[in-house]
This record gives structure tokens, C-alpha cells and sequence, in this order.
RNA sequence: GCCAGCGUAGCUCAGCAGGUAGAGCGGCUGAUUUGUAAUCAGCGGGUCAGGGGUUCGAAUCCCUUCGCUGGCUCCA
């Protein structure tokens, strides 16, 4: 007789057969929807998995994250299948799900193309339409790395000799084995709905010095809806790419001439940055900040000292040579900073100072990681330090944090994640400054974090080494994350320009030191601004926020004292002129975003009004001019997002 | 930097078995004096990214430089 065990499962307890296999259980429960995988005692795994002691089940549905990351899985098992298939004598790297998808690396002398693409998803399809059961095995080691040496998979065996102990796991469908951890969805046929993307380069195990292989990008999804709705939310970022909408709406470009990953801010543009500027210089002033002016450049010797040229060389422009002296454009603020600082005896009295700068710094990015203006080789950070006292760090943390989480909000970003960055406690030696430090810095990281009770991920072992961090990341309109806020310590460059104040004691004290950018970089914001409003800024933002459009041009000069008007209140108007009906004139006024738009004929000049219609809402109609300044004022100076009339 | 793809008018693109460039939109000019997302007509506009090579002849084939795109890598 053989021996029993009990499994919980679906708020059942069923006493069964030690060694049975899931799948073969679910019958009994009579479940109402099909699971996909289970969680046993904590360990997501296949259906198929045998139960050779009592366990608490956890059914997994499509919906769930974890199976998500199951099935890209096992459909980059179905691609390598797939491209085994059709090209044999092609090696197999690594193929994990990744977030949004799956990709697959091969090794193969001739490059896909995209017809290559639509081939493997052709063969993919029919692979999983034979719904292959997907078989989990395990094997001596000895015994895996054989047979994948027999099958010419050298990078396998590779990976096998390195990752496996005593046994090695594989699994099988058909034909096709591979070696990995697991787990799997029960078999091919469960992968429906799915999607290849792109073909680059990566190299083996993510080292440059090893050779290139080649990576194929899918994604996929339990259902077509939820395919079509990701494929629709590629399409939508597609179409707001500031690098698209960027040089359509007039607001940036590059040029060959001055150098790649080097912005042009054209007129419209740089209305809107000086936008932001002005009220980031406004808030800055308010919130307790003294704003400097620092130089691009540097004496090699400043660069020594705060061990740039040490350790950050390879990210910096080459010297210039003034007067038989060494200069380097800078590639951060805080040297110079410091500078500030040390120009004077400072006391205990004179803390904390909070310095912020719009410092325009230089640093070399290699040509392959360069994205409109996202990543470039020159720009503006929004940069600030703060130097406190010990007992003040507290009370600075918290102020910075709610300041940043202020102006964040006044573009529209509430919806943040806050990833908090500490000590490698297994790696102690890799940091600089001392343990008490650190401690305190940690601390007042949380404390503020608490004391706000944000929510936040904890990153062990991110801290860099020279102080933990805060960093916030916005999230968009399409749901994406971008880094922007970063607040460090600071513990390297105290040190080694060894700042210091007079205590209470009369002796030399070592401030604290925290670097903060908010915004991050303005060109980066920038982008990400674009791509968020999709080009439509909101008024306070908007490069023109009213155009007036004359009906005939007997109107002409009544539009034209209008935009006087308007100018005089501040706003930012223009008057379009041309010879075209209004249809046009407002055609040209919708596709290039202007959020207010006053038509004018024969009856608004006789009225003395403007016929109001607002970007995407369409006609308001007639407004007394008055009326109509005191209300865009208004909404101008409440940042808001949207104009309601 | 590396792998792959791409670079034709301001923009979107056609032309590519090698035979000295074309459309739409935008621009300019003229006519139209116009009421809420495209009035009509005419005109201009390109060293086909730059350089080199093959060829009687190159936008088209080859090499190379630059730039862009997707990734890798990097971002103390």
C-alpha cells in the first residue's frame, strides 16, 4: 500500500497518493476557471509537478505576475525551439522573461532578418499548435553536460558546468531540450498569444570582452487583448517620441555639425525651458535654496583632488590646455560647489546651506548609448547640495524630500516609486566614511521616508560607495518609470576636499554632505515632458498659449491689438495672419497644440469679445476679453493641467 | 565602443536587374476676403549623409567616415 500525504489546495485538504502529479488532482476540485501553475509551499512550478509530501497549494490563474513571467518563459523555449527548427547548427545562450517579455540569445554566423522573424512566430505558432507537453527532467550533471555537447551546444555546456551541482534540470518539448531552472507551463499549446519584436546584439553572459550573440526580443500574453494592448501601447509611445514630435513641433534638434548628443533649443523650446526654469528658481528661493553660478571648466588640479580623474576619467572630455595649465570641462557640479564653501572659514552658525545650480556639465557617453534627449553628452542638472550639521540631517532629508516630491507634482508626476539605496551589509570594505556615518545617513533616510509614509522599495547593496540614496522615479502617462530625483550622501568628496566647520566646541567638524538632483536633467525632463503630454504642454508650460485668428484681414489689426493685450497680461501670444480660411488657420492652431485659440470677424469687433476654442474641446464661444485674461491668468498661475472653462 | 538595420527636397516617402532624380505635405508668389481641423493656381527646392573605389556610366555595387535606430555595454 502506498503512502499518504495531504495537500492544500482551493480551501480543500485531499489526502492522496504520495508522488501523484498535480495535474492529475485538479479534476476533483471542480475549479470554475483553469489554472496555469501552482505555488507549492512557496515554489512556483509547473502542474506536472509530483507531490512527494504534505504541501500547501497555491493555484495559479493567467492573471497573476508570476505566471505572466511562466509563460514568456516557456515562449522563449518555444523560440529557441522554433529557431533550432529552421536553423540548425544554431547555438543557444540564455533566454529569461524579462519585464514586458522574453528574448532568446543565439549564436549563429548569418544575422536574422526580419523576414527571419516572421518565420520563427510562423513556426512557433505551429510548434504550440501540436500543444507539446513541456517535460521536466533531472539528470547527473555529467549526463546533461553530454548530451548538450552532443547536440553542438557548447554555450550550454558552458553554463551547465558553471551553474548545475550534483544534478542538472532540463526541459523538454519534442525535440528540443533545454537546460534551466524552471518552471514551465504544462505544454506548448498554452502559449497562444505572442509576438516577436527585435533582433540586436548582446554579448555572452553580458561581459564585452566575450564574444557577440544574437538576441531576439518577444512578448507575450494570455490573451489577444492583452497582446494587442501592449502592441497598442508600443504603437501610442511611438507616436509621442519626443524625437518625433520634438523637431515637428519646432522645440529642439540636433545638428551633425555641432556633434551628436548635443541639443539645439529652438525659440519654442526654450520658452517652455525657461518656463521651467523660472519656476524652478521661484520654488528654489522659497524653499530655503541659494541659487550659484559656477564655470564649465576646471584646472586638472580640482579634478585630482575630488578623484575624478582617478576614477571617473573615461566619462570626461579630454583636457584643454590654457597657459601651460591642464583644464577640463566639467562633468558635475559639486567640485566647484565645494569650492564655494571653502572660500571662507564656515561655523555651525552658517548651516545648513542649501546650494542649487543649473550646471550645464559635459561628459562623454559612448556614440551607441546616445537617445534624443534622453541620453546626451551635454546638460543642464538640476543640481543642489546641502551641507548640514549632524543633528540637522534629519530635518534636511525630510525638507528635501517633500520639496521634491512638491515640484515633481507641479508637472503632473504624483504617481512615484521611491526606491531607497543602502549598504551591502555582506561587502563592507567597498565603502567610504566611517560605520556611525553611514548609520546615521541610513536612518534619517528612513525616518523621513516613514515619517511621510511614503511607500518605498528597499535596494540592499545599491548604495554607491561613496553614500546611501533616495532615488524617485515618475511615472508617465503610459504607465512608464523614468528616474528623474536622486538625493545622496555624500561621504568621498567631504572627505577628500575635507570640508569642515567650527562646532559649538570651537574644533573642526566634517559636515554632512547630501547631492541632490531633482529634475534630473533638463533636457532628459524635457523628453520625458513631451512624450508625457504627448506635445500638448499645459498652459503655464505652453511655448504659444494663445494664437488669435483675424477671419478676413479687415480684422487684421484687431487681432493685432488683441495679442498686445495679451502679451501685456503676460501671456504668450501670437496672431496668425495668412491669407488662409479659418478652417485652415485652426487646423494649423490644433495640430501644433496651442491651448487657446481666439477667432475674430466681424462680430467679435463689434462686440469687442474673441470666439474662444480650447485645444481638443472645440468651440467655447464668445468671450469678453476681460473675462477671458482674469480666467487664463488664473490657470496659468494654478500650473493647472488642464484648461476647463 | 560592439552587433544589426537605416541615411533620397524642410517633413513623410517612391525610385535601386547600374543609364545623370519624383510624389504628397510644408515653403514662396498670385488669385480668393473667407465663421471653427486642409480654397484654387503657379513657382522654387536635392553635391541622393561625406569621402574613396569598381564601371563608358553609380542614388543604385564595394570600402570608409559621420549620423540615426534597436539592443548590448556603460551610467563611481
Amino acid at each position: 500500500m502506498s503512502e499518504r500525504i495531504i495537500i492544500h489546495v482551493a480551501s480543500s485538504a485531499l489526502a492522496v497518493d504520495k508522488g501523484i502529479r498535480l495535474s492529475a488532482l485538479l479534476p476533483q476540485l471542480k475549479l470554475e476557471a483553469k489554472p496555469v501553475l501552482a505555488e507549492v509551499d512557496g515554489r512556483v512550478v509547473g502542474l506536472d509537478v509530483a507531490l512527494d509530501k504534505d504541501a500547501e497549494v497555491i493555484l495559479l490563474y493567467p492573471e497573476s505576475e508570476a505566471a505572466l513571467d511562466v509563460l514568456r518563459h516557456s515562449a522563449s523555449h518555444l523560440m529557441a525551439h522554433a529557431v533550432l527548427d529552421l536553423f540548425p547548427g544554431t547555438q543557444v545562450g540564455v533566454g529569461p522573461a524579462v519585464e514586458n517579455g522574453f528574448y532568446y540569445d543565439f549564436l549563429r554566423e548569418t544575422p536574422f532578418t526580419t523576414e527571419d522573424l516572421a518565420a520563427i512566430e510562423a513556426k512557433m505558432a505551429e510548434i504550440a499548435g501540436r500543444d507539446l507537453p513541456i517535460e521536466r527532467r533531472v539528470m547527473p550533471k555529467a549526463e546533461a553536460v553530454r548530451r548538450f555537447r552532443e547536440m553542438g551546444q557548447t554555450l550550454k555546456v558552458e553554463l551547465i558546468e558553471e551553474k548545475a551541482g550534483e544534478e542538472a534540470t532540463v526541459y523538454g518539448q519534442g525535440a528540443f531540450m533545454d537546460f534551466c531552472r524552471g518552471p514551465h507551463l504544462a505544454s506548448t499549446g498554452l502559449v497562444k498569444h505572442f509576438k516577436l519584436l527585435s533582433v540586436s546584439g548582446a554579448y555572452w553572459k553580458g561581459d564585452e570582452r566575450n564574444q557577440q550573440l544574437q538576441r531576439i526580443y518577444g512578448t507575450a500574453f494570455f490573451s489577444t487583448e492583452a497582446l494587442d494592448a501592449y502592441l497598442k501601447l508600443l504603437e501610442e509611445a511611438r507616436k509621442r517620441d519626443h524625437r518625433k514630435l520634438g523637431p515637428e513641433l519646432d522645440l529642439f534638434s540636433f545638428s551633425d555639425d555641432v556633434g551628436s548628443g548635443l541639443t539645439l533649443w529652438h525659440p519654442k523650446g526654450a520658452r517652455i525651458r525657461a518656463a521651467i526654469e523660472q519656476h524652478w528658481r521661484e520654488r528654489h528661493w522659497a524653499g530655503g535654496y541659494d541659487i550659484l553660478f559656477t564655470p564649465h571648466i576646471g584646472r586638472a588640479r580640482l579634478w585630482q583632488v575630488s578623484g575624478h580623474l582617478g576614477f571617473y576619467k573615461d566619462s570626461m572630455y579630454a583636457p584643454m590646455e590654457i597657459d601651460g595649465q591642464e583644464y577640463y570641462l566639467k562633468p558635475m557640479n559639486c567640485p566647484f560647489h565645494i569650492q564655494v564653501y571653502k572660500s571662507r572659514m564656515r561655523s555651525y552658525r552658517d548651516l545648513p546651506l542649501r546650494w542649487a545650480e543649473l550646471g550645464t556639465v559635459y561628459r562623454y557617453e559612448r556614440s551607441g548609448v546616445l537617445h534624443g534627449l534622453l541620453r546626451v553628452r551635454g546638460f543642464t542638472q538640476d543640481d543642489a547640495h546641502i551641507i548640514c550639521t549632524p543633528d540637522q540631517i534629519e530635518d534636511e532629508i525630510l525638507r528635501v524630500l517633500d520639496f521634491s516630491v512638491s515640484i515633481l507634482a507641479d508637472f503632473g508626476f504624483t504617481d512615484n516609486k521611491i526606491e531607497l539605496s543602502v549598504r551591502d551589509p555582506k561587502n563592507p570594505d567597498k565603502y567610504c566614511g566611517d560605520d556611525g556615518l553611514w548609520c546615521r545617513a541610513e536612518a534619517s533616510l528612513v525616518k523621513a521616508l516613514e515619517t511621510r509614509g511614503y511607500r518605498y522599495e528597499r535596494m540592499e547593496g545599491e548604495a554607491v560607495f561613496y553614500g546611501p540614496k533616495i532615488d524617485i522615479k515618475i511615472k508617465d502617462a503610459l504607465g512608464r518609470l523614468w528616474q528623474c530625483t536622486t538625493i545622496q550622501f555624500d561621504f568621498n568628496m567631504s572627505e577628500r576636499f575635507d570640508m569642515a566647520y567650527i562646532g559649538e566646541d570651537g574644533k573642526e567638524h566634517r559636515p554632512y554632505m547630501v547631492h541632490r538632483a531633482l529634475l534630473g536633467s533638463l533636457e532628459r525632463f524635457f523628453g520625458v515632458l513631451v512624450e508625457h503630454y504627448n506635445g500638448a504642454f499645459p498652459l503655464w508650460l505652453a511655448p504659444v498659449q494663445a494664437v488669435v485668428l483675424p477671419i478676413a484681414d479687415r480684422h487684421d489689426a484687431y487681432a493685432l491689438g488683441l495679442v498686445d493685450r495679451l502679451r501685456a497680461a503676460g501671456l504668450r501670444a501670437e496672431a496668425d495672419l495668412s491669407r488662409e480660411k479659418v478652417g485652415y488657420k485652426i487646423r494649423g492652431a490644433e495640430t501644433g497644440k496651442i491651448p487657446l485659440i481666439l477667432v475674430v470677424g466681424d462680430k467679435e469687433v463689434r462686440d469687442g469679445t474673441a470666439s474662444l476654442r480650447i485645444h481638443g474641446l472645440g468651440d467655447k464661444g464668445p468671450v469678453e476679453i476681460a473675462a477671458f485674461l482674469d480666467k487664463a491668468q488664473a490657470l496659468i498661475r494654478q500650473r493647472s493641467l488642464t484648461v476647463i472653462w
